[in-house]
DNA sequence: TTAATTATACTCAATTTGAGCATAATATAG
DNA sequence: CTATATTATGCTCAAATTGAGTATAATTAA
């Protein structure tokens, strides 16, 4: 291969830390201080000799920066874009550059509620807990819809992404949804990014920095996606907590209401809490207090197109 | 934060190509030129001032290099672990560290037969479709049995990954499993990569070069793993087919069998075939011939764990 | 012509879901 | 003190899905 081209790049690790506050899922930030005033997500670089892997690397400035017990680490995915890091407006010189590793981690404690951004003010047209978000329609749909045109491959990634015109909404969508809109000039990302030569007129949902509202898209979609396979909402939950706890905050994650016996049948089938004895006080009748049981066991609930496996698979 | 530290790095991306031949799931290798003749994953490196994104620059080295179809490409995951490229004993003059992002790509050819390795060469305790293999109680369990003695946690993660003692087996945890024996020193890879002293005496599947054999255990996971909720199936097969061959091409992924009349079932049921007409010609009674029905309604079967959402979500 | 082989239709009990009703235990308003 | 709002929890029941077959059809090979 030819060494005409340089291959040496600078690794950042971003971190989408989550946790949940009240019934608003929120993402740790940090302020802007340029003029966009616009938040973004904590990152620190990654010393390769310094730390033997990169979730090590990862953990250790976010311990050292925010001083948060985060339990639960995961990796997102790698961005490497050109162009979308706003980087002519910036202030890396161009010379190096970039990769981002994008990084999800839940947190149980929320303090400093300023530091915090509610993600539905990032994303307003995820959260269906009231219905169908307004904006959708009113604003998001229409303009998705003369961007696609007749363009028969625009207008089946918007039926995909969005459901329109007869499909249903799939929660689990949120990054595809987010680059369709960035790809139409819908966010100010695109903007930012010279991608759009005017401004954006409505702003829909707040900008982030850099790539990071696409950092925290993947975050979401990663998320709301593990809930369905893998306890962890009690990674963002207090050693005591009643089921409607768990429900709240897995409906936050989600941005949908569920149906509250059928909730808790699944949870005391699949064996995922007990009872610690305990009972909550609050204004109805008191719920009992439980625990998550750490039995390990939880990986036999998989699932998904049903694969018919049978029973004879425990051999 | 310090600059004593260096944080410029190379990037290569490595990719896990897949294919089926026959009953047996395939991978793209390339020879290894030293003494140990380990295969080793076709990997390149990332330009970044040449290519706009990873996946670009990795498309564009494997239609340099192979002239191969590739439809699907997916990121797995990026390695950074220092110490998991054997890179004391390797070409690399240590002055650059490099990030391996690793990606797994579908083909639905496969020529040239011996540029092609089978999955379960290198993993011969995941094929589960004659039995439980024999590898398992005769020398993994009981050495790994032996390594985790009374901690605690290593009986646990034995426990998950492997299923012992009781516990089902889960097709997916392919990396776990050989974590667990990377760790326990039961591949070679640990030998080389300087962790384990003495060389392992039963050669555990055939080893790769670098960290490879661990981006193939990665890509066998994701594509089981996605197997179940996306039609990526179809990405292997030809453009026609019987249900038969679907069938075939499935089992061979998940390495277990699967009960015909109840496969055939879900196949009709989400409509993600349909019938071109003509008749296969073999041994017994000639199969109907389908084609895959391309129409992104795939979206709708998601699932897991069962979160009651409810019918009242197609708002 | 028979047997082996493969494909496909159909059945049926058990389990799981979606949806809702009924009742229990508390706080608070009057 | 009683009524009412509020939340928790137990229970039912029909519909759908799954697991595990049986039965039958259409071929080739012996």
């Amino acid at each position: 291969m030819d060494k005409n081209h340089t291959a040496s790049v600078l690794i950042d690790l971003s971190a989408a830390i989550v946790s949940v506050r009240g019934d608003q899922p929120v993402c740790l930030t940090v302020p802007d201080v340029s003029e966009y005033q616009t938040p973004g997500l904590p990152f620190g670089p990654f010393y390769p000799d310094r730390h033997r892997t990169m979730e090590i690397g990862l953990r250790q400035w976010v311990i050292e920066q925010t001083a948060l017990d985060i339990g639960y680490v995961e990796q997102l995915y790698t961005f490497g874009d050109r162009g979308r890091r706003s980087e002519g407006a910036d202030n890396n010189k161009e010379n190096e550059h970039i990769v981002s590793v994008g990084y999800l981690a839940l947190s149980k404690q929320c303090p400093q509620p300023n530091q915090w951004s509610e993600w539905y003010k990032h994303f307003p047209w995820e959260d269906w807990r009231e219905g169908r978000p307004d904006i959708l329609n009113q604003q998001i749909i229409p303009y998705l819809e003369a961007w696609a045109g007749s363009d028969e491959l625009r207008r089946l990634r918007l039926q995909q992404a969005f459901g329109v015109p007869d499909k249903a909404w799939n929660d689990e969508f949120v990054l595809d949804r987010y680059e369709l809109m960035y790809e139409a000039g819908l966010v100010w990302e695109a903007c930012a990014d010279g991608r759009q030569k005017e401004k954006i007129s409505v702003q829909n949902g707040i900008a982030m920095q850099l790539d990071h509202r696409r950092i925290l898209a993947t975050a979401i979609s990663r998320l709301r996606a593990k809930l369905k396979y893998r306890p962890v909402v009690f990674e963002l939950m207090p050693s005591a907590f009643t089921l409607t706890h768990v429900q709240k905050t897995t409906e936050a994650i989600l941005g949908a209401v569920l149906h509250k016996q059928n909730f808790r049948r699944q949870l005391s089938k699949n064996e995922l809490v007990e009872p610690t004895g305990k009972m909550s006080k609050a204004r109805g009748r008191p719920a009992e207090l439980f625990k998550f049981k750490h039995d390990e066991s939880q990986s036999t609930n998989l699932a998904g197109l049903r694969i018919p496996f049978g029973k004879s698979r425990n051999f």
